[in-house]
DNA sequence: TGAGTGACTGTAA
DNA sequence: CTTACAGCCACTC
């Protein structure tokens, strides 16, 4: 299992309403500074990736990919409840109160 | 084998 | 508040 499909994995465990940074994922996955490894992940995301519930370590969407628009994982974050700063703000509101708490043995234990 | 490339991050000015 | 910069690491060619 590469790399990318271990993101892909643990993405797809993020709860609804929930949101992951990229460096808690690449923590998560043993990798504490591939931050940018898991954005690179997400460019390819499949379709079934929850990947609009990743975003930087300030709570904002970073996504520049023209397959995946800042406009739509807003809307797809909106639709789950999230909420932001403003109508025309890509900054979530209430960041440390999304963001999803997993510690790595939480991981480890999961089926 | 080695250089180039990011949906990042923390520090510094 | 802002911009700049240097680490960072898996992947690709």
């Amino acid at each position: 299992m590469n790399f990318n499909e271990r993101v892909y994995a643990l993405v797809r465990r993020i709860p609804r309403g929930k949101v992951l940074t990229y460096g808690r994922v690449a923590a998560l996955l043993g990798v504490p500074r591939g931050a940018r490894v898991v954005g690179w992940a997400l460019h390819g995301a499949p379709a079934d990736v929850p990947w609009h519930r990743v975003v930087n370590a300030k709570g904002c969407i970073s996504t520049r990919c023209p397959e995946h628009p800042p406009q739509l994982q807003r809307a797809l974050l909106v639709a789950e409840g999230v909420r932001f700063k403003a109508d025309d703000s890509f900054e979530i509101a209430d960041f440390p109160e999304v963001l999803w708490l997993l510690t790595p043995e939480e991981l480890a234990a999961l089926p």
